[in-house]
DNA sequence: ACCTATTAATAATT
DNA sequence: TAATTATTAATAGGT
């Protein structure tokens, strides 16, 4: 690339200027700067690091993406060490029901099932979502006004935070009622659609009743309007990925 | 920064550099190259544009990012026009399966539990309960509706169905699932609320344990074992996003 | 976690 | 829509 060529060609010539442009004066560089690399997977510290930093940066990236383009946009990373982190606006929730209901029925054989049976649950998965609306545009004006705040000094964007600082208690506790809701619609058609695949009901095997972990939460489980957590909520920088 | 004030010394420094390194001829820049973009909802065709190269982008973040820290992950975007595009590595379903079900089966002890103020938590399970049952017998209300007029001789799927009608072990288990993943989500909840951390740096850096593991994944496979796809099947370039 | 030199992504343009 | 190129943005390596 040009710029790496023009870089070769005058080492050391940047960042320390006043200096160097006066002197004979070498400024050893401070590090390599970031170097190429390999698409292959990493291991140790060096994959723990990189997963983090990139992480970020995809989350970061969807968020702009949603922002710039509008669309909705859900992120689901799972590491190595079954630990789960997600971003989604307006929610992942939602996002999944619509991906599951709507957006890939043509492989399946349920086409006719897609708009006809929709029952009074759907009806009451609805009411929900049209409740949960109202909190959205609730919570989007505060958004706004993070927004404003600019990312420049506070640092970060509405979509890096915890929406729960900006929840109460009680919008928290609806806000569970319809995710639950919602969550019952994406599992029952997810396992459906597992079934289909792979001949089981494979959700329902795995389902496991007998864990109550819910610990340390540095989760911002509650992202009604986008954010990013770790949905199981464990330990903080403790520990491996 | 540093290149750029290099840039704006030696204005059409680069590229065309067999004449300019000899000449004093300037060449006009071909185009103003990137330019800083706000964060904010763009319309018409710079969205769509904007839309196309973000997105492919995101794919592609997502990609190396499963390769380098052997993650699995899932991204799902739909457009305004409500177009679905996904990527998945290994599968999109597969993870879907993971994050509803908690990504984790029997990895961890109940003991890992780490109490979190269990008064403030049984209150608020409590509450969580007692709406649930509210909304459980409301469904079985309308349910009742629903089987007076007769579902489709179709059948449908369970999930469609009133509850009484099979209420086996099945739809306990889902119940009681969906319970529990409230659960989690209320302490969730209390304990970040109680431990309060600072900004936007707690979000993106917690940690799990756990195993998991999958062949040497090659990003973008375009199928079922890791790929981007638009789930609709429609023409990739065709038509609106 | 912060810094800096680089690479990578991408906005504008053709 | 597909290249090209001039920038900005992300981030690898170091502190």
């Amino acid at each position: 690339m040009s710029l790496t060529t023009f870089s070769n060609l005058t080492p050391s010539s940047r960042r320390c200027s006043t200096l160097e442009s006066t002197t004979a004066m070498v400024m050893p560089k401070k590090t390599q700067g970031r170097q190429k690399v390999e698409m292959k997977e990493l291991n140790g510290n060096q994959r723990q690091v990189t997963f983090s930093k990139r992480r970020a940066g995809l989350f970061k990236k969807a968020g702009e993406l949603s922002v710039l383009s509008g669309a909705e946009i859900a992120v689901i990373v799972i590491s190595k060490k079954d630990k789960v982190f997600c971003f989604g606006h307006p929610d992942v929730e939602t996002i999944l029901n619509r991906y599951l209901t709507g957006g890939d029925d043509a492989t399946l054989a349920e086409s006719s099932q897609k708009h006809v049976a929709v029952n009074e649950f759907n009806m009451q998965y609805d009411e929900a979502q049209r409740e949960l609306a109202m909190e959205k545009n609730r919570l989007k004006e505060i958004e706004e006004d993070v927004k404003m705040k600019k990312m420049t000094g506070s640092g970060g964007f509405w979509w890096d935070k915890p929406l729960d600082e900006n929840m109460g208690l009680e919008e928290m506790q609806h806000y569970l009622w319809s995710l639950q809701e919602a969550r019952k619609k994406v599992a029952a058609k997810l396992d459906e659609r597992m079934s289909m695949r792979m001949g089981k009901s494979s959700l329902m095997s795995s389902m496991d009743m007998g864990n109550n972990n819910f610990v340390n939460p540095n989760l911002n489980g509650g992202n009604n309007n986008g954010g990013v957590f770790d949905s199981h909520g464990y330990g903080f920088e403790l520990g491996q990925y």
